[in-house]
DNA sequence: AGTACGCAGGCTGTATGCAAAATCAAGCAA
DNA sequence: TTGCTTGATTTTGCATACAGCCTGCGTACT
């Protein structure tokens, strides 16, 4: 006879209400690490079949992602991953120093010792996935670092935002990564360190400076990486250009 | 025999899609009104049969104005209409004073022409609702204005945390208009004029500093609303207090 | 040859059906 | 009276059914 289930956690149904929001999950992790790369079609009854559910709950995640700016949707057409657009990045890049800058204000002055805590837990899994060379994982503890500090400032708004503008930039940052083969410039590990320092001491004025700076550095090396010119010394035999 | 139809808006048929942005757009005008006040239950059958569709749409319509944070949804349970929590008013002052601050600047620095103009155009709405003592229409135009002034800075992330906050300051306005009878202090007009021009000038530092007071005096107002007391006079007979 | 039309297939938007979960009330026990 | 259990009812969450729109291809016509 079956084994009466004692731990409840193995093969637990997907406990009713939790289909939509596995699949809101799901879409959302593949889209913001590039696997379903800008302008995929989603399509809701592929993706009802991979997830074996019906479209109800599909429907309900591409909803959820339309709105987070994740998805685009056209009437009666399928949705599709939103794609970023390069055109925006100065507009992005101004939101994000904005908010860097604010939240690291807020959280110096308004942190609390748990606040401090979780910040530097944070910061301690960013180190640990630097040093593992996970660039994937560099992406994800990086953004919760930034979270952690904008939380430590208490205000919703901000976070809301700034969390929005991060994930943006996973998908960008996930661009960038590839091209150093997931080797990255250990610069941001003591840039990350002195804004917790700042915050530590409680010196807003200087947190807010340091923000400023890592953002501008964070912009500047995506310029750079968006300037490479991979085939500039190719010769192209005899042709002139 | 029926005449062929040549003009085809008056009875077109709700042309397949447009079922749940109606119902989006009637429960979000319900909501910022607040004709559906905080706390109000929202059951999907119920606002099915009053607009005459099935649950589906309903379900988008209030997946929609979740991820707005317009109504809060408990799993398995009956959503309702999202509360404004008066102990967040502090942080949400520091935000619109922020976006106010960063949207005049920017406005004052990137405006075109055809920004300037519609700009007034809303302004010119408000001063409309205002001289009618329509206080809806004055929240609503308000709103405008100061997205209009926030479309010109050209910044799509600050437009949007900028036209929550103003959705979310709707509901707000719409207990201060209450309590002042529909009339209004109309120094907010003048101090609308007074950004107007600074934008104008393309003066970023005047624009940024007029529409921090703005916020300020706003904020005050408000303030001051939830300072009245109706009952202080009020004489209670022989009994000690 | 090139274009317009039509039809079939696929996909979305909406309606409906069904089962789990929650709520409420009555009944029972303490 | 108070608290707990139980059954009915309501309501959500998901599955399924249906209908209209879009697309693409084939065919006929110019």
């Amino acid at each position: 006879m079956p084994r009466k289930q004692v731990t409840d956690q193995p093969d637990r149904k997907p406990s009713r209400g939790g289909g939509a929001l596995r699949i809101y999950e799901g879409l959302r992790h593949d889209i913001l690490t590039m696997a379903l790369p800008p302008g995929e079609l989603l399509d809701e009854v592929t993706i009802a079949s991979r997830y074996a559910v019906s479209r109800s709950p599909v429907r309900e995640a591409l909803i959820r992602l339309t709105a987070e700016g994740l998805v685009k949707t056209l009437p009666n057409k399928s949705a599709m991953v939103a794609s970023l657009n390069i055109e925006e990045f100065p507009a992005y890049l101004d939101a994000l120093d904005l908010m860097q800058r604010v939240t690291a204000r807020l959280a110096a002055s308004l942190r609390s010792e748990d606040d401090l805590v979780r910040i530097k837990r944070e910061q301690a899994a960013f180190e640990r996935a630097l040093a593992k060379h996970d660039a994937l994982a560099m992406i994800e503890t990086n953004r919760n670092f930034h979270i952690a500090i904008s939380e430590a400032g208490k205000n919703r708004h901000f976070t809301m935002l700034y969390a929005r503008l991060l994930d943006e930039g996973r998908r960008m940052l996930r661009l960038y990564f590839f091209s150093l083969d997931d080797s990255l410039p250990p610069e941001l590990e003591f840039e990350h360190r002195k804004i917790i320092d700042a915050i530590e001491a409680q010196d807003a004025d200087l947190a807010e400076r340091l923000a400023h700076e890592h953002a501008m550095q964070v912009g500047e090396r995506f310029l750079a990486y968006l300037g490479t010119r991979r085939t500039a010394d190719v010769k192209l035999g005899a042709q002139e250009l």
